[in-house]
DNA sequence: CTGAAAGCGCTTACAG
DNA sequence: CTGAAAGCGCTTACAG
């Protein structure tokens, strides 16, 4: 009652031996059924759990995956970026989905993470969800890999093939975004968002957008996309800087929705009317999207599916499978932010 | 360099016992200066991290705090309530900076959830994080205090004085609100919110909004109270409700953020101004309150003071060590939803 | 200050 | 189908 119980307090109130109860309580066919029905019976009534420390280093395996969340340290606390959050919940579920355990851990706070979980056995993989530079992580990356650690990463394709990312399509998503707007006869356009190799998943956005453009005829100025990171404050800065250039624009399509809601502020601000005079597209469908005003045409990125695949792929590489980067499509989601095409 | 290395390897190198391996890795001033530095040395440049399931069996206790996520069922996945992933970024930096690692799960996945952790060892206690029906848990808050796991509780004071919660003083929250509301000359109220026992915060929120009531000397009535769970679209039924039922009213003060969000939007539908007609008061300050349209006033929580002393709180039970329920202040976030005082 | 030894609670060949 | 035994990698009395 006082302390708990362990496969021996059950193998002597069973009356059979310790490796019995083990075998019967992992359900093994090797045990007569009867006697497994009873060892089960027992370890309920007495509310025995399995000691996780112990199979787990019996087994040389920890049946728990590290979640690493790599946010830029400039963020503020209470503004992680909600499209992680949301990732964060699907990888919860799928991970419980498959019984093993989830450890969550941000990055800044452990300065050698890279070598922490799973050399110390108490994760077998991590999956890495980074929002800031990409640039900085290179080196762990590189030491990740060193350590033949298992690990994936959400985000863009990585240079390193040996690097397994899972990601969105962002080049497809900067491309109906754009297309969507090509359709409701804008022409003229701006990029909002970092578009270097420090942001890849901004990049691939503008790519898609280049693209639609290119197709459509639309002649591509490299002076219309204006750099910024995924805050309201940063769009809002773009919006200004774009605004206060002279260049004249119907479209914005914004890297996320966070800058596209930047954006709309500071176009409200010159009193420019969106959709009527400029139309916006923005990225991620985070829950704001809807509430913003106009209620935002976005690019929603399939949180839930994303969750899955991240986890699957990590269990495949940990249990030594073929494994290969996976690019999950994205859908538009029309709200009222681009308005309709009767302009 | 293919396996991990053990403590029995850099015993091996250093020309020591495992025993003394083992003191110097945690530092024991029992060992020899000069040796202990040679052992650390040898440890990092094998890379070495002492296995976690081998000395948590060893010393039987886990080091790792469990987050169960309680949801109410009926949300969508993505809708997760963005206050609570505020939450969880505050419990996941508390528990880092406190040496303990963090172990998430929602609850529905498990249907055992209250048993399973602390008696399988892999967590020593436990942080409940719930929104939804809060009389559902009575069961297994028996349960787990009857296995005498540790756990702690976020919200309102319990009715066992041996569970402990942890939550923002919410009869305050709903005092300030009121308060600013009445001093900016509103005088006909509604409280849109559940504010029966199932609810428990929501209904002190609405006791502290009738107290700034009373001392104003405004009267009360039961009707103007309306049901409404932390969403939007429970927020917008409600108002709606509000509207039909013919009353009048000057301020509403919504027990979430989310349900002021659905209210504007019923009043904006109506043609009614926010706030020229109607002052809103929201609760949580959430990110979306800042992007709403108006801007919402509300009232903010400390997530990062609460998940500070939800772990500590826990760790202190864990130790043995005497705890009491604290009650979190809150400050009142004033933004355009409540206009000013010129009326 | 250091080492030999026991033991945490399991899992799993091995033998029957 | 079952049991005796080894061993996963530590920590920590105990003895010196």
């Amino acid at each position: 009652m006082s302390s708990k119980a362990t496969s021996i307090d059950i193998a002597y109130r069973a009356g059979v031996s310790q490796s019995t109860v083990s075998r019967a309580l992992r359900n093994s066919p090797l045990v007569n059924l009867e006697t497994r029905q009873k060892i089960q019976a027992i370890a309920k009534e007495l509310n025995y759990k399995v000691d996780k420390n112990a199979s787990n280093l019996r087994t040389q395996n920890s049946h728990t995956l590290a979640l690493l969340l790599c946010e830029d340290p400039t963020n503020d606390d209470s503004l992680i970026n909600p499209f992680f959050l949301s990732m964060l919940g699907s990888i919860t579920r799928a991970t419980a989905q498959q019984g093993y355990d989830l450890l969550v851990s941000f990055q800044q706070l452990s300065s050698d993470w890279h070598a922490d979980y799973e050399d110390s056995n108490k994760a077998d993989g991590i999956i890495l969800l980074g929002y800031g530079d990409y640039m900085d992580y290179e080196q762990k990356l590189e030491h990740l890999l060193a350590q033949q650690t298992h690990f994936v990463i959400w985000g863009a394709e990585h240079n390193n093939k040996s690097v397994l990312s899972i990601g969105c399509d962002n080049r497809q998503g900067g491309k109906i975004a754009t297309e969507h707007l090509i359709g409701l006869g804008r022409r003229e356009f701006a990029f909002l968002g970092d578009a270097s190799s420090h942001s890849p998943e901004f990049r691939d956005r503008y790519q898609g957008h280049l693209q639609a453009l290119e197709q459509a005829g639309l002649n591509i100025t490299a002076a219309r996309q204006i750099a910024a990171i995924s805050t309201e404050s940063s769009g809002y800065e773009a919006a200004r800087q774009l605004l206060a250039s002279g260049l004249s624009f119907d479209a914005l399509f914004a890297a996320s929705d966070l800058i596209a809601i930047g954006a709309i502020r500071a176009l409200k601000e010159q009193g420019i009317a969106v959709p009527e005079q400029v139309a916006v597209v923005g990225y991620d469908d985070i829950p704001v999207a809807s509430f913003a005003n106009p209620p935002l045409t976005t690019i929603k990125q399939n949180t839930q599916l994303a969750g899955e695949i991240l986890v699957d792929s990590l269990l495949k590489l940990i249990r030594g499978q073929a494994v290969s980067p996976q690019l999950i499509p994205t859908s538009l989601v029309v709200r009222s932010s681009c308005g309709s095409a009767n302009l």
